[in-house]
DNA sequence: AAGTAAGCCAACCGCAGGGAT
DNA sequence: TATCCCTGCGGTTGGCTTACT
């Protein structure tokens, strides 16, 4: 498949980040913000395209980011949502703190999916996920072997992954570790009501969330208020069965 | 131990929507 | 009002990693 590139300007680089291009990157935005992401690449100093650079910010570099593997919460949350909204990665993602909506996507297409399908076929099976007994937890793996990847930017840059793996140094207090993790019903509703926008100069509060539940985009509008009331239903965990 | 198959994830592409001119 | 440009979104794919034979 080599389709043509989105732009055809020559002598931008595509494929896999360096570190270099990572801490680039990273250093401008801190310091410049990305107002203008049509100017940034060359304003950086980088021989890539801006949609590259945006999305390479947005899914991978932006601090807000949470890595490591989803907890089941997030796993049974992205499949209520799912059935609620679709395939409206973004908006989904908007409601787990620290995930991205290509995360998101990914996870759907590569578990959850499977784990529905299977769960569907077999009503009353316990049909764990048949996953390949991989690596036990991917992002941790990583960020623990220096030599997994050389062009891993976690491991250089990652000034939230260590610490913010589980949602509990994240988002609560409890101090346990992210096996022990337990979140209750009024967790996930209170968290997923938040709006995590990575595109945006930071992270965003409840505030925005209502601003956003406010604005005149209808459909959004209407979006919020059956994903808000869903959630306020507590009935977050009625597929952790499946 | 080597080869093959499958899974996973980062990155790319095209398209659509919204704002600016 | 029409057109252009920028940004964001969703779908798709290549390549790496891991498990299996």
């Amino acid at each position: 498949m080599v389709r043509a590139p989105c732009c055809e300007k020559t002598g931008l680089k595509r494929g896999p980040w360096t570190v270099e291009e990572d801490m680039t990157l990273v250093a401008h935005i801190e310091q410049h913000g990305h107002s203008n992401w049509g100017a940034l690449p060359k304003q950086a100093g980088l021989l890539r395209c801006a949609k590259s650079c945006r999305l390479r910010w947005i899914n991978y570099l932006c601090p807000d980011i949470k890595r490591g593997n989803f907890t089941s919460e997030e796993e049974d949350a992205i499949i209520q949502l799912h059935a609620m909204l679709g395939n409206r990665w973004s908006t989904i993602a908007a409601r787990l703190p620290g995930r991205t909506d290509n995360e998101i996507k990914n996870v759907w297409h590569t578990h959850l999916k499977k784990r529905l399908d299977s769960s569907l076929s077999k009503t009353s099976g316990q049909a764990a996920p048949k996953r390949k007994a991989k690596k036990p937890d991917v992002a941790a793996s990583t960020l623990e072997d220096p030599t997994s990847d050389p062009v891993s930017p976690e491991q250089s840059l990652s000034t939230s992954s260590a610490t913010d793996y589980s949602m509990a140094s994240s988002l609560e207090n409890t101090g346990s570790s992210s096996d022990e993790f337990q979140i209750d019903d009024s967790f996930w509703s209170e968290t997923l009501a938040m709006s995590v926008d990575c595109s945006g100069s930071g992270m965003e509060t409840s505030d925005t969330v209502a601003a956003d539940s406010a604005s005149p985009s209808s459909s959004n509008d209407e979006m919020d208020f059956w994903v808000t009331l869903f959630m306020q239903d507590g009935d977050m965990h009625s597929l952790s069965q499946i």
